[in-house]
DNA sequence: CGAAAAAATTAGCCAACCCTAAATTAGATA
DNA sequence: TATCTAATTTAGGGTTGGCTAATTTTTTCG
């Protein structure tokens, strides 16, 4: 045989469907799913900041996913996906989800260093392992961080919430979420037992952006705002006791229709 | 800030030591470790065969790797792995091993179809990760196909072998390995319960290539030369009851040095 | 309003990999 | 030894993704 068949359709992907992203691209949608739904829209500095790229790279990228059909981009204006681009997204944050609850809930992993290892993982694992996975761990609603794990269909729960800095003096919220992305953050969480599920109450707030004493459990902790920013927290169901993330009032729905790409829009504090 | 700070070090790679390799690295290497050990030496239509790919990109890798350091290259001779590169190509079969004892013992997948799921995971996970799915298994020493696994330094057990198809009649040998890389053959094995660990006793052998006859447990079973070809077996201790792949007699070193460079070889019935 | 600053895009490049087609080289053989 | 063939390599391209250095656009502010 000297005849060399090179990848011809190549046996494993679905004949009509998707013909696999690239890794970059699956980030690429990710980011962007993440950005749209805090934002409305993602801007081009924003994606290159969150996946450490040049925003010269982000334009390129989101002209090639665009001519693609995954979103509509604005010229200086920003980018918002379609629901081809938001389902693929949600697919990788599915298994970027679930992942992290087996590699915590099955391997032994601490919560402050599964993201890194999901994130490398959601690219190589097929649908066959996260649905394993899934069912391992008896279909989790929620990752070890608090994060709603979208099913397989691209519905999302999405409760509503506020910061802890957010909280009144005097009232008690559960603690529902908090990025995965910092570490020391994490352990931090851990070490004052903040973790979801868990109640807090804000004890007392100094003024001038001093800092927040909450009481957990029957500790009671100083926390600066920046912290209390990022931690997510819900009313208590009235007396209800302790118990884990679940079905509740969560609302079930794709998430919704962004405001169509707002004029003007402030990220962060650049 | 205006300043775009791209991949700088990236915080998990070691300092000194190895930059990561890229996916098709990784996969060239360990092709070619393979196509080594059984070889002498790895020619590049065999590579190109062995990864789908044109024997001119084959050419193109290997430049590279060899400016790299993780082979030799002498044109129009073949190549051979460096300490370096057979180090790499160890690491990754590790991997790819102890991926494969995992998704079968762990997460329940039949061993016809671990190897595309460890294929793709072997280049994802972490040395974390591996070691501690190595610690959940108890740190097996081969994978289910009987594939020996390397150690963390790069050491593999090599047992003496022969093929299946090279049992005399009368004898009894205990089946020690077959590839991982076709499933349907390894459907039917496991339907004839032809698995690492079971007995097999060449009961007879039809001249001209014929079917040759094996009884496995109580049930005779007649199939073809080239399967039996594609079976390892090994010598059985004297009266010893079946048990786990394990330790036994098995010579444990670093793969032998290979003949340098033959000047000639044929690989497969070309 | 008009200019400076910030954000985004374009232009021009680079590296990794892969391909086909056209040389080469080695090995086998008459 | 001359020749033919099979294996390899070289030449010339293509795509993806990323970068830097201009060059627009937008937005902000004096």
């Amino acid at each position: 045989m000297t005849v060399h068949d090179p990848l011809l359709p190549a046996v494993g992907a679905s004949a009509v469907s998707s013909p696999a992203l690239t890794e970059p691209v699956e980030d690429y949608l990710k980011a962007i799913y993440e950005l749209e739904s805090r934002f409305g829209a993602a801007a081009t500095s924003d994606v290159a900041s969150a996946l450490a790229v040049a925003p010269a790279s982000v334009t390129g990228m989101v002209r090639r996913l665009a001519t693609q059909g995954f979103l509509d981009h604005v010229p200086y204006r920003g980018v918002q996906l379609t629901p081809r681009g938001r389902h693929a997204a949600l697919r990788t944050i599915r298994r970027h989800r679930i992942l992290e609850c087996y590699l915590t809930g099955v391997l032994g992993y601490s919560w402050d260093l599964v993201h890194d290892e999901a994130e490398r993982l959601e690219h190589a694992a097929s649908d066959e392992l996260i649905e394993r996975m899934a069912n391992a761990l008896g279909h989790p609603t929620a990752d070890p961080h608090g994060a709603p794990i979208p099913t397989v269909d691209g519905m999302v729960e999405e409760r509503p919430h506020r910061t802890l800095a957010e909280l009144p003096v005097g009232e008690t919220a559960r603690m529902l979420r908090v990025s995965d992305k910092n570490p020391s953050l994490l352990r931090y969480l851990a070490d004052i037992a903040l973790q979801p599920g868990a109640e807090v109450t804000m004890v007392s707030r100094a003024p001038f952006d001093g800092p927040l004493t909450l009481r957990i459990g029957h500790a009671e902790f100083a926390v600066g705002p920046t912290l209390a920013a990022q931690v997510l927290v819900e009313a208590m169901p009235f007396a209800a006791p302790a118990v884990a993330l679940g079905a509740a009032d969560a609302v079930v729905a794709p998430p919704a229709t962004a405001p169509s790409l707002p004029k003007s829009r402030k990220s962060t504090v650049r």
